[in-house]
RNA sequence: UCCCCGAUAGCUCAAUGGUAGAGCGAGCGGCUGUUAACCGCUAGGUUCUAGGUUCGAGUCCUAGUCGGGGAGCCA
């Protein structure tokens, strides 16, 4: 925004006197025009409703594109309809088809480039002489206030209010922010009548105007169209969001379209900031991120169910007696994806430093709950030199820093979560990221539990496992914060845990969070080559099949330490939602892999 | 995999074994610098599937499919 253009003391009213338009039909008729339609119904394929929409844009394209093309050249007009049609006449540059009014130099090679369908003409135009117009997303332009600049911006209705007063109000949105856009576009439009009904719920449109300050309440600026491209239309009676809410059910089933709900855009965009936090927090301390195999011949945890990866025709074996040969399979071996990327990270450790893995990771195991994914992102940082106080402290900070990201760089999205999801979700990570977390032993939880008088459904005895009842009782009722468990009895550990002196228990911690659960879960490792050996032996593994792992320990070992965090668990502790498969794209369950 | 609950209009849900209903959404009209808009009218149903009981089944019984909650496995 400029001064000339804005003033400050310039009301609202005179802002939109001044930048209303030109709206008579004789400069409308002298705009040059272009026709989308073919975008549309390329888009849409050929239902009876999309051939009325064909008819129509077809009807408002030959109109204007004649009288335009009867006309002297006249200046770039603020009002001009935009529409491109393989029929209408291509004259000058103007007559390019993705020609939009008013593009800057800076962005112009991408603003021109098409959408969808086949109506580039590949000819790019030249910027026109007073060409002000710069492409934006609605977030900026919320931020910013541009307010007197004209801009263009690209995406999709989210609702349209009509009103008799000469515009319709089309809230507007771009994915780029939570909040919507307001748009006003007026009845003045060359074809308004024949193209408003258009802009339904779930369309998708480009639309060039001047940002205009907002004089009702509900938001600060709003958008005054002067040029609008339907690039695909979401016909009401057919598209399966609706101007509602909807149930997280129902959206499992049309997650191909639920990024385009507050809630689900709201997540993706938490996630992403997630994601980059990670990055952040390893990067800036150093830590070398390693891509670790997603195929893989060797079990990392020595239990748990498998993707099986292979070559073999299944359909030929099922029909054959006798053992499958896996050295006729692509490895020569049998192959799975990968659980874990730990042993790998652990080689790259003990050799280059701090390091951490970050990707999917697959359980093969029929688990139907809210907390479980056959697919889901593991973030696994491996430290040289760390004994399980080192990790401990870094698993703290970790997620404390990360949560403490997020909340700074999504705070609208977050403030929707604690709207409209969970209330008390901010409470819960700012108590998170204010106060230290609990650390407690496994034997010393088990002895608090015992003690608590409270009656669980699961006994508590030492040497068995604790219950989900049992988590959450020291997370939201005892404690009311994180708890960090460890010296875990080695019993119910895999066999890369460093044993402790007691005979008894492992090196191994868990972080738990509330409502969650078990966010991290992490060890030191056994560096000690005859240890290790004797470990693998008790739990049933052979070391010959881990040679590699082992020389680790045979070769310069060293004291290390790491852990897990799963990314979705994160996204449920941050975002307040319930159900893990709503916090992942496309969840892989069981039974479960459409789209 | 185990236990419990559910499946009725596009969505969310009602409906003593006796004619299938509402709200929201959609279409049409009215009103409005609107904004989860508001007011009126209209359309919209193989009551998940297959059997069974009954004069009669959305409702009762059996099996299956799918969904939800809890548990286990774990991140």
């Amino acid at each position: 925004m400029t001064q000339e253009n804005a003033p400050a003391a310039l009301t609202a009213a005179d802002a939109q006197d001044k930048h209303r338009p030109t709206t008579s039909p004789t400069s409308a008729t002298r705009q040059l025009c272009h026709n989308r339609q073919r975008v549309a119904s390329v888009a849409n394929g050929a239902s009876r409703s999309k051939r009325h929409v064909s008819q129509n844009w077809e009807t408002s394209a030959a109109i204007v594109a004649s009288s335009g093309s009867a006309l002297p050249p006249v200046p770039p007009a603020p009002a001009r309809w935009t529409v491109a049609s393989d029929r209408a006449p291509h004259r000058g540059r103007a007559g390019t088809a993705l020609d939009f009014p008013g593009q800057t130099r800076n962005n112009q090679s991408r603003s021109r480039r098409p959408a969808v369908g086949p109506v580039a003409t590949g000819e790019p135009a030249e910027p026109e002489e007073n060409d002000a117009m710069r492409r934006m997303k609605t977030a900026a332009i919320l931020s910013q206030a541009p307010i007197g600049e004209d801009v263009e911006v690209r995406g999709w209705v989210r609702t349209r209010r009509d009103s008799k007063q000469g515009f319709a109000f089309v809230e507007f949105n771009d994915g780029s922010t939570l909040a919507n856009l307001q748009i006003l576009v007026e009845t003045s439009l060359p074809g308004y009548a024949d193209w408003i009904h258009h802009l339904t719920t779930g369309a998708s449109i480009g639309v060039c105007g001047v940002v205009q300050a907002s004089p009702a309440k509900g938001q600060s600026v709003e958008l005054l169209a002067s040029a609008l491209t339907l690039y695909g239309t979401a016909p009401a009676e057919k598209y399966p969001l609706q101007k509602k809410q909807h149930s997280f059910e129902f959206l499992r089933e049309i997650a191909h379209l639920r990024p385009r709900t507050n809630t689900f855009g709201a997540i993706a965009r938490v996630r992403n900031a997630l994601s980059a936090a990670i990055h952040n927090f390893f990067q800036s301390r150093g830590f070398l991120y390693v891509h670790t195999p997603i195929i893989t011949t060797s079990d990392c945890e020595g239990a748990g169910q498998m993707f099986r990866v292979t070559t073999l025709d299944l359909a030929r074996l099922a029909q054959l007696k006798g053992e499958i040969d896996w050295g006729e399979d692509f490895f020569a071996k049998p192959a799975s994806l990968t659980v874990s990327g730990q042993l790998e990270a652990e080689t790259f450790a003990c050799a280059l430093g701090e390091c951490y893995t970050f990707g999917p990771t697959f359980r093969a195991e029929n688990s139907n709950t809210t907390r479980h994914l056959a697919e889901f992102w593991m973030v696994e940082p491996e430290m040289p030199f760390y004994d399980l106080a080192d990790n401990m402290d870094l698993a703290e900070t970790f997620i404390r820093t990360i949560l403490r990201d997020v909340l700074e760089r999504c705070p609208a999205d977050m403030e929707f979560f604690n709207q409209r999801i969970d209330k008390t979700v901010l409470e819960t990570l700012r108590n998170i990221t204010d106060n230290e977390f609990v650390r407690l032993s496994y034997t010393e939880a088990v002895g608090l539990l015992e003690n608590s008088g409270r009656k669980f459904e699961y006994p508590v005895r030492w040497g068995l496992d604790l219950q989900s009842e049992h988590e959450r009782y020291l997370t939201e009722e005892q404690f009311r914060r994180p708890v960090i468990l460890y010296d875990y009895p080695r019993a119910i550990k895999p066999f890369y845990m460093r044993c402790n002196d007691d005979g008894k228990t492992v090196r191994a911690m868990d972080v738990l969070v509330p409502r969650v659960g078990e966010i991290i879960g992490g060890s030191q490792r056994e560096e000690r080559l005859d240890v290790l050996v004797a470990r693998m032996t008790e739990c049933g593994l052979n070391p010959d099949d881990y040679w590699w792992y082992v020389d680790l320990r045979r070769y310069g070992t060293v004291p290390h330490a790491g852990f897990g965090l799963g990314l979705e668990r994160t996204l449920l502790l941050l975002t307040g939602m319930i159900n893990i498969r709503d916090v992942i794209a496309y969840p892989r369950t069981p039974k479960h892999a459409e789209f």
